[in-house]
DNA sequence: AAGATGTATTGACGTTTGTCAATATAGTGT
DNA sequence: ACACTATATTGACAAACGTCAATACATCTT
């Protein structure tokens, strides 16, 4: 009545050794893996970073030349900051400037803390 | 002496539009780019949470059997997320257990909120 | 109207990634 | 020794990704 030995065999082969969900199973957190995507390559995490630093907005030319890229790329990397809303941007004249998101990016920090703080809470000591 | 007009030309053609970098370019933060492209895909970012939300570690089989997905997958992306260090194992019989490296996860979490207070700290207000 | 400039989009190309089927490895029980 | 089981590894393949060159678009200047 301690080991592990719940393996189900189904006629004559196996179906699964385990029962399926130990606790419950985390919401897929559907969001939070397009943040993680976003942030997930060098140029754009440090882009990140760069508006992070920053209190005025950054236009484009000013962040690409930071970076060994081409002008499309950094747009590229740009628009999918955009699409993951972790950057907000706004025209101004010929130049368009970009800033973060900070709500996005404290739902992406809030997440992960939120994570950390599962399974460590004081439980029952008796 | 006030709009961006620093544009720089070189022997007649456009150099570069606006000064390279800002205030400063925060560290390339290596280890982060990995830990966020572990926890950008869906699968391993549940993972993760599962653990999270664990006291006990996790056999792969019941891992597995949250997922629609083969055993070699899951393996192949338990891999990825030991290889981020994202989480521990240890082998008992012929079970392999899985644990929450929390150590690593408060790194990322560490990261993202360091990023928020970067500029929002009480500035000057004269 | 015409040229120049900052940024976005398109299309192409090589690399990386997620998945599976097949196989290998290691431990258990008979 | 042999069958069985849990997990890892390998190889293959399609899809997604990062990058660039070329082009389009929008705005400013003259």
């Amino acid at each position: 009545m301690s080991e592990k030995q719940n393996r189900i065999k189904v006629e004559g082969y196996v179906q699964g050794c385990c029962d399926p969900a130990p606790g419950r199973i985390p919401e897929a957190a559907d969001e939070q893996v397009r943040l993680m995507g976003a942030m997930s390559d060098p140029t754009r995490l440090q882009i990140v970073a760069m508006l992070a630093g920053q209190d005025e907005p950054l236009c484009v030319c000013e962040i690409q030349a930071n970076f060994q890229l081409g002008q499309p790329t950094i747009s590229h990397h740009l628009k999918v900051l955009r699409e993951a809303r972790l950057v907000t941007w706004e025209k101004r004249g010929l130049w368009v400037y970009y800033s973060l998101d900070r709500t996005t990016l404290e739902r992406a920090a809030g997440y992960l803390s939120k994570l950390l703080s599962l399974s460590n809470s004081p439980v029952a000591i008796g």
